[in-house]
DNA sequence: GCCCAATAGTCGGAGCTAAAACTATCTGCT
DNA sequence: AGCAGATAGTTTTAGCTCCGACTATTGGGC
């Protein structure tokens, strides 16, 4: 080996390690589930979660929050259950995610008026400019998705998965 | 509101109720999310996930779980490291769904004699039994899903979802 | 044979998630 | 007015997930 590389912080996969992970990976058998929607939506799903968030490094938050941002700033005055069923999540699960929001400074959470069990969610200038900046990412993101889609078929895959998504809920 | 209709006990979801979310979702403005296919893959996963649960009530198991006895059904003798690359999920993830497995009698785990570090995992009869059980809840499943789809993108769809995974991993 | 890097698996910590129980508030019906 | 049931949001509990650190084992180069 020709190693005058002083190797510090070295080892990122070599192209022999991910040659072998693909074989190994070739040899499976999957069965049944080699062709089940379901089973490929999921890794699909994984794949993309975890490209989203390499293309956004520089800000430090999910996709998840990130739609959670785009929601309220498109629908100022939404309240958490309307905006818990938009975003796919339980309500209880967005009490911690918006305590956050709201810490960070991202957003206002106003008591309405006219029923005071609800709030009245909002963006403050500094959860619209990370909503801009994200939006950013995300779109640089989702080229990436449109280019493995190929625009051929992207508007009937869509169509698919917002259909699988209605129908099913 | 002419509210003939004798509503004695309503218990479950009501069809107003639902009516109502539904135009309360309908008025949402999704903005660019509408139109990213990361996003939708991700309700689509979700709606899906929920649906196999109904369908595999009868047997307390995650559609992860299923996944993992069947690649293990399918492949005896793979190692853990293998199985979390083709299962989508971390090795350490593994560890304690494995030991819950095994606990249940459903699966072997026996250290290989040519390396210690490693396990060879097996279905037992019992895991096969189970497996078999569950095939049949996951394939009335996946029809749902193909009925949704469609025949005539099904191939398509599911050739899309494959290539995402694959080159984005 | 001996050391060092790579690998298999486990463990601990932090974050996300949903379900169920709970509080506060509102609405409809009488 | 007053009560029953619906609804908004929070808390609690439990489970899953990843990451990074750790142990045990292996294999290659000297």
């Amino acid at each position: 080996m020709v190693e005058l590389d002083p190797k510090p912080p070295a080892p990122a996969a070599s192209d022999a390690q991910r040659r072998k992970r693909k074989e190994q990976l070739e040899g499976i058998d999957y069965g049944p589930l080699a062709d089940w929607i379901g089973f490929h939506l999921r890794l699909a799903q994984i794949a993309s979660f975890q490209a989203f968030a390499n293309e956004a490094l520089e800000v430090d938050l999910s996709p998840g929050r990130f739609a959670l941002l785009m929601l309220i700033g498109r629908n100022p005055g939404i309240s958490q259950t309307t905006l818990s069923r938009a975003h796919g999540s339980d309500k209880s699960t967005l009490t911690p995610a918006l305590n956050d929001l709201k810490r960070r400074g991202l957003i206002t959470r106003g008591r309405l008026k006219s029923d005071r069990r609800s709030y009245e969610l909002a963006l403050t200038a500094a959860g619209q400019d990370l909503l801009a900046r994200l939006t950013q990412c995300a779109t640089r993101h989702d080229q990436n998705l449109d280019r493995i889609i190929g625009p051929r078929d992207r508007g009937r895959f869509l169509k698919l998965l917002r259909k699988l998504h209605h129908e099913l809920g």
